[in-house]
DNA sequence: TCTGCTTCTTGACTTGAGTCAAGGTCTTCG
DNA sequence: CGAAGACCTTGACTCAAGTCAAGAAGCAGA
């Protein structure tokens, strides 16, 4: 693909009553009126189609952006085509940080799962708060320690498991975290197969598999766990 | 492996002529006498053989730990044995440090490369110092940010990229890293493998691979590069 | 220098997962 | 309601990379 032509809509001057939703999240709410005054009127929100290009790899870096509804992955894609997820991102997610640290381009491609506003905040913006807030300091920490949880142990999958060991680590997790026995895919099968590292076709053979030891039942994007400990299991 | 009931030998006070070399990292530079003295007391220098574990994944989290001298792997295992380096380590660098943020035990299981002095930061000891210190907080953003980078990098070799292409962008990137054409080899051939999410065997016929395209040439833990330009374009 | 490790290489074989192609199912919009 | 497109599944085939087993090379200590 290549970088879409089409601009987003784009508000320059963010509407006041957007306000306290930022202040709502955690990473803000240290923010004194002054400084929230100062960011919002340095950011702007953006509205963007279903899969909508936010921006690609090697695109001069610009800024950070903040999630404010719809869904946005972070991919790698291979020369010949294949795509990795690298994150996936939800409302009141930031995502674009990391080279607000290391210097140099987008170092993946963002593209929105559905309908998604963003705020985008300008990089520069960004750093004056950094440096007279600990608070938020201290939070980005956090943010950062949790992702990286994530990426090893999306190496740890990768490296080690199959492709059925990571479906079932996936479907574990879920579970895990929603403590429902039914989960409702929140993206495509193509999608997942790009986030567990693999095509669909193949999970498509995974989820069958799964089926067939009678281990879940698969209706569409819904999914039914009927035997968790054999999952955790296979989760290894 | 289990974990080594082999105990390190443990310096509780950490000597004095210690001070200015960790004085001179980067992320330690804006503390003040006290602080410094503080954070001493509380340390303490560990040696360790090679190939000892530091701990291993699941271990209750103590502190972190700053490399003082030799290299120390975080690695992930699969129940059937097959090992996955996800960072090397070396001289002044900082590990362990994502649990103070995420909490829960090690993730991962350090091991040494060689016979290594660490220096053990207990949990406390460094929470105390992050709080009065946006310096150091800043630099901590920046070291996590470069990290996730690595592991991006990793994720995306891993899955779009087959072994000879990950090993060539390995050499590649070493090359530019050193400037020189001729490199060694810093670990082992069975710790590269585990580090390119593959096996001694596979690497093997990698680098034979490399090596009858006239594009290397490899004794021992010697590498010679012939031909920087197609390892690049390999690399992908 | 000889001996015994550990590390590395090579060959033969197996297999998990990707490719390609065809067809089915679901959804949306005219 | 019907057609077109997106999404998903299935089967047959291929291939990269892992396993297993044997042996070569390098190294360290006696």
């Amino acid at each position: 693909p290549t970088t879409n032509d089409q601009q987003p809509t784009s508000s320059p001057m963010p509407s006041e009553e957007l306000k306290p939703n930022i202040r709502d999240l955690p990473l803000f709410a240290a923010l004194s009126v002054v400084e929230l005054r100062q960011l919002m009127r340095q950011s702007a929100v953006r509205a963007y189609k279903r899969n909508d290009i936010v921006f690609m790899e090697g695109d001069a870096y610009a800024g950070l952006y903040l999630v404010l509804s719809g869904r946005v992955k972070a991919i790698k894609t291979s020369p010949e085509g294949k795509e990795q997820i690298i994150h996936l991102l939800g409302p009141r997610e930031l995502f674009a940080d990391v080279p607000l640290f290391t210097g140099g381009p987008y170092p993946v491609t963002a593209q929105t799962l559905e309908d998604t506003r963003l705020l985008f905040i300008p990089r520069q913006a960004f750093l004056d708060l950094l440096h007279g807030n600990p608070e938020i300091c201290m939070r980005m920490l956090g943010a950062f320690a949790k992702r990286m949880r994530q990426l090893v142990n999306l190496v740890e999958s990768l490296a080690l498991k199959d492709v059925t060991a990571r479906l079932a680590r996936y479907l574990a997790d879920e579970t895990k975290r929603t403590g429902n026995n039914t989960l409702l895919l929140p993206v495509s099968k193509a999608n997942l197969a790009a986030f567990l590292g693999t095509i669909p076709e193949t999970l498509s053979r995974s989820l069958h598999d799964l089926e067939d030891r009678g281990i879940i039942a698969v209706q569409g994007k819904q999914i039914v766990i009927h035997n968790r400990s054999v999952l955790q299991e296979l989760a290894g």
